[in-house]
DNA sequence: ACGTTAATTGTAATATTGTTGCGTTTACAT
DNA sequence: ATGTAAACGCAACAATATTACAATTAACGT
């Protein structure tokens, strides 16, 4: 996200989802909001090495169970995790964009503004969520590749 | 594969990659085309217990690497591995069917037929491949919800 | 402000998944 | 039959994730 957003953004929203304004919480949020990628769970790890790994862990599915964020696994089976822009409820996530996994620089983007073409699936099969993942060269990535 | 896939098939194809015919191997082969989804990882090891897990890893990898499967993360995070149907060469897959993770039975299953439309990405990124993954109901689990 | 309490965090122990190094065995080409 | 590279088994380790429980603290009512 370019734009910078307030302490007392995330503060609302764990209000408004009855979780307590922790500090560990707050720079979670401050981390993965400051950020255009995902962030995957080592680097958060690596950052916040003053936190322990289990309250991180705990901070991120509870996040992931109100629909604050949400997970994706790339392609090395790498858990990341993302704000959920959709109006997502809690245990009910509607992140249905293109995940974008950059095999140079291994970053995650979410393609939000990617709507997802209808599917029509063989039939028994019960549809509940989408997910389309594209791996291939970032902006930044395929750049430094042409200068080359 | 509902179709009853024999030895001598599997070893035609261990001898067109290079690979030597090892019993772990053959086995491994048939564990995966007997089944119509994807094998996890754990359900391997635990199917073939008497192999040493480090053997299997090379095996899956060994196999990746050639074409013959590929890996899958279900909802999980867990990897999961099938049987290439399309023409995977050394190092290049072509598996860009859609994914169905049954959220019931946790089974991987591999639409091979389904063909992803087209889909064209912001300015900058370069796609490789695209994976459509779906969450739902698989044809045995829907029949199961709609009969309680 | 202050005390109470449920929610959250920290710590330790354990489980699961995946990797690396190395010695032994074996498939297969000659 | 024999030599050899490939594959396997074993041990040790690394990374990721979960569970149990004790210590701390944010939030609430007073
Ligand atoms: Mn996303
Ligand atoms: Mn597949
Ligand atoms: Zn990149
Ligand atoms: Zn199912």
């Amino acid at each position: 996200m370019a734009q910078t957003l307030h302490n007392f953004h995330f503060e609302d929203l764990l209000n408004k989802h009855h979780l307590k304004k922790t500090a560990p919480r707050l720079r979670v949020l401050s981390m993965m909001s400051s950020r255009n990628t995902a962030t995957s769970q080592p680097d958060l790890e690596s950052v916040m090495n003053d936190i322990d790994r289990v309250t991180l862990y705990r901070i991120l599915s509870a996040f992931e169970e109100k629909g604050i964020i949400h997970k994706v696994f790339d392609l090395n089976g790498t858990a990341n995790y993302a704000l959920c822009t959709s109006n997502c409820d809690e245990g009910h996530h509607h992140d249905e964009h293109l995940h974008f996994n950059c095999t140079q620089c291994k970053n995650v983007y979410c393609l939000n503004d990617l709507q997802l073409p209808a599917i029509n699936l063989p039939v028994g099969f019960v549809p509940q969520a989408f997910t389309l993942y594209a791996t291939g060269l970032c902006p930044k990535c395929s750049k430094k590749a042409v200068k080359q």
